[in-house]
DNA sequence: GTAAATTGTTTCGTATTGGAAACAATTATT
DNA sequence: AATAATTGTTTCCAATACGAAACAATTTAC
């Protein structure tokens, strides 16, 4: 193995090709037909794919070809991740969402920006959620980089924003544009505008 | 037609089995295995497949069967909407971070919303943008719950949005309010008032 | 520089898929 | 009830996917 340098991939060794789901395509197929009342004649229709092999799909009778399952996902528009994972059942008491209404986060000031922290009241969450002004109107007015792990997506709601990043040029979004950036890239905003600029932003760890 | 209930389905027919992507799995797999660092034998090794096989798919010489993209998933531990993302192209930059200008997105419709991809060209997020108009105008067009891994965001851009989710009362949501929600719990969004609403929407896996 | 090893591509034979059509099993229609 | 329509299943065969092995084209070893 030519050295797997760290990455993604260094997980699996997949002993014997031991399938992932062989049966819930075909069972999820029947699903999303049946729940639409559709006859395999429709579906047939509308994906391009024989009955006889709809069929054979949904009694597992064969692995379809990948030109299938494409057809499959285009014309029934359904997207790729529905049409695999497993989605019967009740999910198990996962129940969980809240929201923050306009202007009622949680603040938290800091020296350029002035965040305020939205649906806080929902712990161990993948993204933190929040709604920034930026007040700084200079580059000159951060000391360093704001750097850590993570990934992060921001949509700018009041523009003009200036985006520093390390190794980039510096960019300037307007309102309705965004950007994603890996957070362990130095990064500040700044509003070269005459007005604060207020932007929406999600952090992933 | 058994009547379809006008529900997730009606919008695609297929004319002539025109590709979605005849060739971004193949452009996809190679990217990935390139960006590891691994030879065909060593995606063999940890898959299952034949390197002529693999070469095969790389090269767009087939379409493989289900079963193979099964062993590709599972053997390179990589999870299927990954594989089907499109290619980063050349990104807005050589490494880690892109924009996307207003309006500017990837259209991606469905029966009930119109989506708009953004940030598409870099590949490996943590999260997915979009943003979304809500055409559903009543929670009887929709067909089933959605329902997947992760957790969303979504901040609504212009509403009033009325927010269905399992477990829970329909919440109405008006412009600047947003939320947050376990993904597995089955949602879908409908646009109470007289015009489509607008929801900026990330899910995090 | 030559040999050996490693890489990706290409044959080629076998196994499997996928569609047309025949079939069976229900459901509508008269 | 008999007939016709509609549905899902099964045959059959052409088209195609898949893997073993041969083949090129590099790279590494000596």
């Amino acid at each position: 193995m030519s050295e797997v340098s760290g990455g993604v991939l260094e997980r699996t060794k997949n002993e014997e090709a031991e399938f992932v789901q062989p049966l819930v395509l075909g069972d999820r197929l029947k699903q999303i037909r049946l729940s639409n009342n559709l006859t395999l004649a429709d579906v047939s229709e509308m994906t391009g794919v024989a009955r006889s092999t709809l069929s054979k799909i949904e009694n597992h009778q064969l692995s379809p070809t990948f030109q299938v399952v494409q057809k499959l996902v285009e014309g029934l528009s359904i997207d790729i991740p529905q049409l695999f994972r497993a989605a019967p059942a009740d999910a198990g008491g996962a129940s969980r969402r809240t929201w923050t209404k306009h202007g009622e986060g949680t603040p938290h000031p800091t020296a350029t920006y002035e965040h305020e922290l939205l649906c806080t009241d929902l712990s161990q969450r993948k993204m933190v959620p929040f709604k920034t002004t930026v007040r700084a109107h200079s580059f000159s007015e951060f000391g360093d980089w704001v750097r850590h792990d993570g990934e992060e997506f921001l949509w700018v709601l009041t523009g003009p924003v200036a985006v520093y990043s390390e190794h980039y040029e510096p960019l300037v979004l307007d309102t309705g544009d965004c950007m994603y950036f890996d957070s362990r890239m130095g990064h500040a905003l700044v509003s070269p505008g005459e007005t604060d600029a207020e932007v929406l932003w999600v952090v992933a760890r």
